[in-house]
DNA sequence: GCTTGACCTTTCCATGATGGGAAGGTGTAT
DNA sequence: ATACACCTTCCCATCATGGAAAGGTCAAGC
């Protein structure tokens, strides 16, 4: 049994809501600094390591790359960081989402207008396929 | 000199928009039939085997995966298809991509909320991290 | 004919984030 | 002692795409 706030990598997971593969991920390309080990070998992790995982978590799951969250944790961790570098960061991925969502957009428009105009009969032309098709000349 | 209509690959490629290295990829995983070829043993095309690369293309603009354009094809080839098989598929994407988008719209709302409130001093506090950070309770 | 340069061929490797599985060690409870 | 749940490392797969290496081919110019 080990001690308080002692945990290991599985519990480390449930904890930070990070996979104990990914864990071990980020920790082989250097995102999160090498956990202690027990005489065992096992990875141990404290409240301050599961903070990081948190952290890790949190911006993925705004869409932060981890390469972002990389320079997002080196800001987090120096005391005295410009915080308008965080805020750069933040709005370069703001604008990347924006490029992204307009591209999804744009492809849902179009399809909806062709899936409006596809009666779904059988044997029926389908304006889906002959708009796939008819772009052989178009730019 | 090759006869009219008759294509190598890099001709293929900006005739239909897909890069020759993508061309050999959908050939290799039969996504697209294999070239005839030259007896040197380049890959020639002809103005139909154009046509699919470029629904292929168009296929991918729209989002589709390589699977589920790989199901259109036989679609548009298949003379006695019913187009509710075309539109089903049509509409699957539609639903994906709507989950997508809205995914994504909710990262940018929360993100843009964050920086609006974030000063962008030096040494201020930053509140796009402090919500990383603190997300440690929540969930 | 020979060289040059632009094309073609295949094969291997890389990306980014994640998961799966194998093979073997550890820890604990019955 | 046995079973079971966990841990370890290592390799492989995904998806669509690109890069590079090492070598063959073709057309143009000398």
């Amino acid at each position: 049994m080990h001690q308080a706030a002692q945990l290991n990598i599985g519990e480390a997971a449930k904890a930070s809501g990070v996979s104990a593969k990914m864990i071990r991920h980020y920790e082989s390309i250097g995102l999160v600094r090498e956990a202690r080990r027990t005489e065992a070998g096992y990875r141990v992790y404290g409240q301050d390591d599961v903070r990081v995982l948190q952290f890790v978590h949190r911006a993925r799951a705004l869409g932060f790359s981890l390469e972002q969250i990389g320079k997002l944790l080196d800001l987090w961790q120096d005391k005295g960081r410009a915080s308008a570098d965080v805020r750069a960061l933040a709005r370069a991925h703001i604008d990347e989402l924006d490029r992204k969502i307009a591209e999804m957009e744009a492809m849902r428009r179009t399809l909806e207008s062709l899936a409006a105009s596809c009666h779904g009969d059988a044997r029926s032309s389908c304006p889906i396929l002959d708009d796939l098709a008819a772009h052989q000349a178009a730019h």
